[in-house]
DNA sequence: AATGAATGAGCCTTCATTCAT
DNA sequence: CATGAATGAAGGCTCATTCAT
């Protein structure tokens, strides 16, 4: 079904030189990924914004499907740090303000970089090792349930594995659905309020 | 940003022959895309693939944008259909017993053609017209903030505007997030249970 | 060392039409070979001159060692029907004048396409398949040695394997050799007479 | 036909450590052509197996076809000076012995650099003044002809001028048609004896 | 209507070559 | 002198689309 693609970046740059190149070649992709997509993205366009000729762009990127993967990565490592260091904190706290902490958490994924993570998540086709854009995905799950299962007792949850999916999946659901349907609403309060108490009913019920 | 390309069928297949020809090609369509995805299925693949010539194609469909519109319209309607007699059943129910039947439409969506949708919700660009693949999830909201309002007296939610969202959202993340992760579990009453006890919660809370 | 090309050609030309373009893109590539060479001869290039677009000519062929791959071909059947054809004579005569016939039917493969024989021996790089051409080659040392051995009482002859080779080697050797150094020479009596000499030496010495 | 590029070394290495580069670039284009031919041997590539930057390798040869020539003009060198030695003794022999020692300076060509040899003289594209590989044959027949010349009396030869092209070419010949089929055979006795043969009862027939 | 040959814009990619460091 | 980042012309190839038959 897929021809495998190398999607390793060829050479790391040495000189400062080459890593700004590579930075706007990275920053160019995110942009154009996001102008036209990523069918329409070709590795000319992306050098054109880049400022870097097509030469340079593949000194770094064997082709496309590496250029997104590098961008995953990168936006995989930012997002997974910040939902360790927010887990940490929820680790502490009782069900009911664990439920804000949680979605507050959830949202704030938005808030690094908004449209990279909808574009990353929606538009990427699921070719191979792109999946990785999943694992923050786990990740947020399996931090889930490891609060579930020692916080069994104050929680309603009997089920923690599939407790912790649902939360999950629930909450990324209504992040992308309400930015499909209208963006605004993320930043709105009552929004919020109605996450928390579709958390906090379910797990403390 | 993106080319107008006309998206509609160039005639009505007025004769069987021509609606075979129209049927072989949607279906043709599907399976490539499924195969290889948006990208690398080609106009011409996708006429060797249903038996016909390229010439045949394209005097049904103006392009291969058309081709995929018309299989998003194909499922919008099943789905549509399906979901409204849904719906005009759940119209009768107390929130309790609702929510068990809101999460078994949600989930027969999947059985319609699971394939399909996914790949129409996911692998899709979201170029231009495209969108009305959300026209079901637009729809389903809107039955469902017609339930909360009408059963309001019932029911803990205060808010039906965002609940509604919340609900239908919440619901289509858990499908897909169970879907990529293990569509396995999607067949699991201890799931469908727990589905139907987060829904219950929020709205019967 | 090299990678694995198909060379086939893709589809067979049904209707007249795609007939004349395959001729068209074969004698566009040789004349293109004869131009610039093997690594200057370009399929857009080959196309141009074929006055077919670059289209067409990948739905022929597969790529530019395909190509060449069919100009070897057909040139290779042509020459080994001659061949086949020259040695039915030969086979019955004495060493004496078998000689004169050989040296005849040796230098006639120039006559045939004097320019693209020495293309396609000299000028492809030796990359797989294309070692057909040697297949003319090994052709006239097979019916050389057929001859030497049948004929071994009435030559000095001891070693037709060998000796075989020799002879066919030879004449290709000079064959190349005056072509390279002076063409004219080729139609030289002199010449061929001096050729004749050193054969009938050799096998009737 | 073919753009006039430099062929000539940018600078006579006068360190020995320029030296050493340079021997270390020429190693290497020698190696890369044997492995991937002219056309996929590219300067970045010699650069690197002769653990040499690109930067270097442009300081001392202005491009690829002057890395080939340089390779060329060395091999040339080496055989030239080979031959004449073989020559002068050749020019002393009454014919009969001649032919062996003709017969084992031909062959030693092969054992200088068998394989440069054949690579020089088949897979180099003959753009422009590469041709300088046909300078060996011509010196081979210039002092063949002159031998023939010198020898008359002794020899069956009426026509030097002809029938030391013939030799020299069918020589030749010989030896890369052997080597084409069967390498081996170049090593084997029976051949070198049935060389001998060839030519002895050519010229002393 | 159906066919499929032909088209050519445009994408991906390589590689000879330059030049600032 | 050496380095290697950067360049961009040019080639290979695909594929949406048209159109003569």
């Amino acid at each position: 079904m897929a021809r495998r693609v190398r999607t390793t970046p060829r050479k790391n740059p040495k000189q400062d030189r080459s890593r700004a190149t590579v930075d706007a070649i990275l920053e160019a992709t995110a942009r154009v990924l996001a102008e036209v997509g990523y069918e329409r993205a070709s590795t000319n366009r992306i050098a054109r914004v880049a400022g870097v000729s097509i030469g340079s762009l593949y000194q770094y990127f064997p082709g496309k499907e590496a250029l997104v993967a590098a961008l995953v990565e990168r936006h995989v490592d930012r997002v997974t740090t910040l939902l360790d260091h927010a887990f940490d904190r929820i680790e502490e706290l009782p069900p009911r303000h664990a439920a804000r902490a949680l979605v507050t958490a959830v949202l704030s994924v938005q808030v690094i970089d908004a449209d990279l993570h909808r574009l990353l998540v929606e538009q990427i086709p699921r070719v191979g090792r792109l999946q990785r854009v999943t694992h923050i995905e786990r990740r947020f799950v399996e931090r889930t349930r490891g609060y579930l299962q020692s916080h069994r007792r104050e929680s309603t949850i009997r089920n923690p594995d599939v407790a912790a999916q649902l939360i999950i999946y629930a909450l990324h659901g209504i992040l992308f659905g309400l930015a499909r349907a209208d963006p605004a609403q993320l930043g709105d309060n009552a929004v919020s309020d109605e996450m928390v108490a579709l958390v906090t009913r379910y797990i403390a019920g």
